[in-house]
DNA sequence: GTAGAATTTTGCAGCGCTGCAAACAGCATG
DNA sequence: CATGCTGTTTGCAGCGCTGCAAAATTCTAC
């Protein structure tokens, strides 16, 4: 490899100290105009290209952030990546990705002392066999921002939905098409299944403001979000003495599974089952029947958690830890309104969590 | 942040020069078990940890490498993935993921020459829109290694598996079967689209072994290798006045999609159509039913990507571009022998592909 | 006991950049 | 014309590590 050109290089063809290069490089505000001509000539000429690694060392940063995630294949996460690898990006900033595979070790590893080696500035996690202990007792100097459901504790933020609204009008939305048999799947009633749970109490609470009974047995838990778990908890669903006349499913894969296990035993759906997902990812809008959903703002959320972090990156005091919810939207499509409905796959019908309601940490839910 | 602790710190409480710290916390050959006994000691008491950032520059290296693929959310490349970042650690090197959705002006802009800035020594690619002329005119200084499809042409590593005796001998099992009418789905006749095309070559070499005519009216080309695709192109094929007893799917995700059409029309897998995917994702071991389907050795591709790529940033002198073949293996499931078949989600029949045959790239294949 | 080779340890310079604070310039004001 | 003020530019040290080659030490053979 030939020697590549340095600051200085620059620095002596436009006639200037190196320090000036720097700043004009790194677009600082007091250059005149002059200056900052001759140095943009410079660099053209020469073809300079800042060396990442020397800047990284002298600023003690690596410029690197990390986001972990359970499991890359899934579409929602898939998805959110990109938003996050979008707005890291426009702050200078370059995303490393982990997947865990929900493994409790490898998440508590991730945030505690000593593992790291500078590698990452700050993380964005979205946890998943992660206990409140080990969350406790994590690095308190790696700046962190969390995804999905978990309370923070005031020492980092934490992005996501108002779950509990958002599964509520989801339910109500059934209910309100005039089920009364409507089953939830994806419930996790264990101390790593917060978001799960989240969810199920919206669907409680639906059925409660409506003044109707949850059927209990409608109500079916499963180990993760997939097509898989979907299916088989449709399968079960349906082997009941009385069956659903809707089903709410935690994710649109599960959805996907769903929809699967009851066409291929015949029933028609909307018409005999409604069904409703929820992420929005894009395979359901292009699935057979397309999948009413809810709708997360992901390039919100995503924008919002990369903007987080690098605010607590660059803070000497830590800011406090924010609860902040992105705006959701009920995506209405064929599983529960029919062929008839709309021809776009995409409709907006409510509105819900206003732009982005920050408030401390310390308030729980309303 | 409070200061950390420097190899210099060490070397103090040691007795020792800071640059013998260093050779004992690289694992360099010629340090006195004295030594480094006591620089461990001193090492674990300080609690001391190499500043990479450091080490980065000093080395000239930033000691990440990245990968690039055209989906995130595919499932075979997700698992591929995580056996390329399990190999690219234990060398103590880093996985930077990108994903270029195969926009082929990301996919040139990423081995371009001045597009990158250090941050990463190497790429292991597996593109997608990419022409061969794009590769011509990339930057030669950096060190490529390719997946999938794509011929070298001496200056960069290819590895992938005997995409043509795959096909061949996928077909040759539902031929095997008594199946006369055999269709293929993922077709993609056009430059981009080369990968596809080899596997349509090993369709066809099937037939003739055979001594069968390839009904061309089977053959159906797709965009991508989507469930949505295959489920699609399925529609189409039992549409035509004389549809398929057997489907020879160009990935699993094809196959999956294939089924669901099969099955949602009333037809049964494998009795009425036998289906035949590739990749051997995961999700085909337990979907319903599951899936036979080609099985790459994705350890060994992750591996060897890796391995070679390694080799290529350490060497001075550019070793010669190779082509590198993986084995791969025909796992014969329940979509092809039916629910009598084994009772375990993996079998392998026949193996293929040598341990690892290399040959230098000029041989084209046989 | 000693020359010479082999092994282990060290000192220094420097990777290329930025933080810091001082130096300098330009300009209006008294 | 000195004074203060704002805005621009500079010099220097040093981020923490490794490459290199020389120095110190140990070993081997005679």
């Amino acid at each position: 490899m030939r020697r590549e050109v340095t600051l200085r290089d620059v620095a002596a063809l436009a006639g200037v100290s190196s320090r000036t290069v720097s700043n004009v490089v790194n677009g600082y505000a007091n250059v005149t105009e002059r200056t900052r001509q001759r140095v943009e000539r410079a660099v053209q000429e020469l073809g300079y290209r800042p060396n990442v690694l020397a800047r990284n060392l002298a600023r003690g940063r690596s410029g690197q952030i990390a986001v972990v995630v359970p499991y890359l294949d899934t579409p929602y996460f898939a998805e959110l990546l990109q938003g996050i690898i979008r707005a890291a990006r426009v702050q200078g900033y370059n995303v490393l990705i982990d997947q865990t595979n929900g493994d409790p070790d490898h998440e508590r590893m991730l945030i505690t002392r000593g593992s790291r080696e500078l590698l990452f500035d700050g993380v964005i996690f979205s946890p998943l066999g992660l206990s409140q202990e080990a969350l406790a007792d994590r690095d308190p100097e790696l700046p962190l921002v969390i995804l999905g459901e978990r309370v923070s504790d005031g020492s980092f933020d934490h992005v996501g939905i108002d779950d509990v609204a958002a599964s509520r009008q989801a339910t109500e939305h059934l209910l309100d098409l005039g089920r009364r048999r409507v089953a939830a799947i994806g419930d996790q009633p264990y101390p790593t299944g917060e978001a799960a749970q989240l969810r199920t109490r919206g669907f409680r609470d639906a059925h409660e403001r409506r003044g109707l009974p949850v059927h209990e047995e409608l109500v079916i838990p499963t180990p993760r979000f997939n097509r898989a778990d979907g299916a088989g908890a449709t399968a079960h669903l349906l082997d009941l003495h009385d069956p659903p006349d809707a089903v709410f499913c935690y994710s649109d894969l599960v959805a996907l599974g769903a929809i699967r296990t009851l066409v291929s035993r015949g029933l028609r759906v909307p018409e005999d089952v409604a069904v409703i997902g929820y992420d929005d990812i894009e395979d359901g809008a292009y699935s057979n029947p397309t999948i009413t959903t809810i709708s997360p703002d992901k390039d919100m959320i995503a924008s919002t958690a990369v903007e987080r972090l690098l605010l607590r990156i660059s803070s000497r005091t830590p800011p406090p830890g924010l609860e902040l919810r992105a705006p959701h939207k009920l995506v209405v499509r064929e599983s529960t309104a029919g062929r008839a409905a709309p021809a776009s796959g995409r409709r907006a019908s409510a509105r819900a969590g206003s732009p982005m309601a920050s408030r401390p940490s310390r308030t729980r839910r309303d």
